[in-house]
Parts: C-alpha cells; sequence; structure tokens
DNA sequence: CTATGGAGTCCTGTTACATCA
DNA sequence: CTTGATGTAACAGGACTCCAT
C-alpha cells in the first residue's frame, strides 16, 4: 500500500520539459519538470502522429478481439472496461454515470471473485484494494513509463486481472500523486530561493547604507576597500579582481552627475585600466 | 479545403471507501 | 468499539487531439 510513497521518482530540475504531451500544455508552465514525460513514446512512436495511430490499431484490435475479458468474469460490459468511459455510446457527460454504474457492478462481481465478501449489489461503489503485487508491477511499469497506450494498458490490465479502466485510473491517479509531490518539492524548494533572496537583499541594503555613510565621510573615503559584495562592474558586468590601490576616480559613467566620484571607481578602475 | 461530431485520453478536483492509530 | 486522519480507487467534467464524414 505504501509501495508508491516510498519512491516517487522525484528528482528537482531545472530543466525545461519536452512536452511531447500533446495535451494540457499549461501543466508545463512550471519551470520544473513536473511529471518526467520519459522517453518511452518516444522511442516506441517518435511522433504523436504514430501513437494515434496506434490507437487507432488498438481500437481496430479490440473490435476482434475481446481482450478485456477477465477470467470467469461476466462480460456483459467488457466493452466498456477497454477504454474511457466516455467511449461507450456516446461522449454526452450524462452516459458517464450510466457506464460507471455498470462498470460497478463488475467490479462487484470482480470482487468477489478475489475473495471479498462484499455482496451487496448496490449501486455504491466498492473500492477495491489493490493487492500487493499488482500495486508492485503497477508501479514498475509507471517507472517505465508514466503514460500508457491501448494495448500497454491491456496488456498490464490482463496480467493484473483487472479492467483497463481500472488501470487508468490508476495511472491517472499515480501521475496525480507525482504532480502534487513535486508540486510540494517545488515550493520548498521556491521557498529557500526566496528567504535566500531576502537574506541577499537586506545585506545589499545593508552595504549601500554603509556606502552612503562613507560616501559623506571624505576622510574615510580615501581608505574605503570595496565591499565584499559587489564584486561586478557595473559598466560591463565583468566580475572585478583586486582593487587596485590608487586610480582616478573619473572614468565611470554613474559618477558623471556625482558631486563627488562614485567608489565603485576604487575597484572598476582594477577592471579597465587605463593605458 | 473546411466544419463537425465521435472517440479516446488527459488533467484536476471531488467523493467514497479502507485502514490505522 | 468509536472516531478522526490519511491514503487511494473511482468518478465527474472540461479540454484537447485525431480522424472520418
Amino acid at each position: 500500500m505504501m509501495v508508491e510513497k516510498e519512491d516517487l521518482g522525484l528528482s528537482l530540475s531545472l530543466s525545461f520539459p519536452d512536452n511531447n504531451n500533446k495535451k494540457n500544455t499549461q501543466l508545463n508552465l512550471s519551470p520544473f519538470n513536473l511529471i518526467q514525460k520519459t522517453s518511452w513514446t518516444d522511442s516506441l512512436f517518435p511522433s504523436d502522429r504514430n501513437i494515434e495511430t496506434c490507437r487507432v490499431e488498438t481500437r481496430t484490435f479490440l473490435k476482434g478481439i475481446d481482450v478485456n475479458r477477465l477470467p470467469a468474469m461476466g462480460d456483459a460490459d467488457e466493452e466498456a472496461g477497454v477504454s474511457s468511459p466516455n467511449s461507450t455510446i456516446s461522449s454526452v457527460s450524462g452516459n458517464k454515470r450510466t457506464e460507471r454504474e455498470a462498470n460497478n457492478c463488475d467490479q462487484e462481481e470482480h470482487e468477489m471473485e478475489r475473495g471479498s465478501d462484499e455482496e451487496d449489489g448496490e449501486t455504491s461503489r466498492k473500492k477495491l484494494r489493490l493487492s500487493k503485487d499488482q500495486s508492485a508491477i503497477l508501479e514498475e511499469s509507471f517507472k517505465e513509463h508514466n503514460t500508457l497506450n491501448p494495448k500497454q494498458k491491456l496488456a498490464l490490465a490482463k496480467r493484473l486481472g483487472l479492467r483497463p479502466r481500472q488501470v487508468e485510473v490508476w495511472f491517472q491517479n499515480r501521475r496525480a500523486r507525482t504532480k502534487l509531490k513535486q508540486t510540494e518539492v517545488d515550493c520548498e524548494f521556491l521557498k529557500r530561493c526566496c528567504e535566500n533572496l531576502t537574506e541577499e537583499n537586506r545585506r545589499l541594503q545593508k552595504e549601500v547604507q554603509e556606502l552612503r555613510a562613507l560616501k559623506l565621510s571624505p576622510q574615510f573615503y580615501m581608505q574605503m576597500t570595496p565591499p565584499t559584495t559587489l564584486t561586478m562592474c557595473p559598466s560591463c558586468e565583468r566580475v572585478a579582481g583586486p582593487p587596485s590601490s590608487s586610480s582616478g576616480p573619473t572614468s565611470t559613467p554613474m559618477g558623471q552627475a556625482q558631486p563627488r566620484p562614485m567608489p565603485f571607481n576604487l575597484w572598476a578602475n582594477a577592471l579597465h585600466p587605463r593605458s
């Protein structure tokens, strides 16, 4: 039961998603790779087009072969379990409910087969608790690829003795859990970034204050050492080396309007030694 | 070539149930 | 035994793409 929890395969990454997923592009707004878009689709089906082709193949395939038949199960609603709940009869949302209720009956049958002692044939949904083995296999499969094409779904469902719909739901929920976990990680990371920046800002503000104070006291001005954090030359953005001891405060663009030269010049000149 | 509807899948949010402290 | 918290299977609904017509 805790299998998923222990290994969500999370990692913080700054790389942008490959965005092979043609849908829900808004999910990629995060700077982080929220859900690992693994390469299985890429390797198996290099383009979306091919994925779709595969789906079509599967549809055709399904018409001929009743792959969803569970061992010793009633098959009144087999077709419904093959794919999305929207798939039967029509995609009008009103039908989803009907079909899912049918699926529930299906599941109850299944549960009884699995040794469940629930016997009420009511419409209330009964939750199937996946066995450890089933969870482990699903998890393993998820590690390889976090989405399934119809063939994979069917194969997995067959292997696990579940309905394809259940496998589909499991993967959906698993992706949601992964994303949630990743969001938490991202949130934590951004929080730390924010804290660091706040601290940095505080330090810089303090430094600015110090510099202003020094600007007003000429006796300290000449002996001033450059602030340790201001190591970037404001004009060329190069990192400054050790400050040169004596240079005329004349070349900085920032000093032009100042009644007094800017302290920047003390080390900025080290970057632009005039010949 | 374009418009349209069906089919399939995904994501997000919610609900309902199972389990455990 | 009851109860609240937690995990998760299942569901609802909207969005999107592809494809056939």
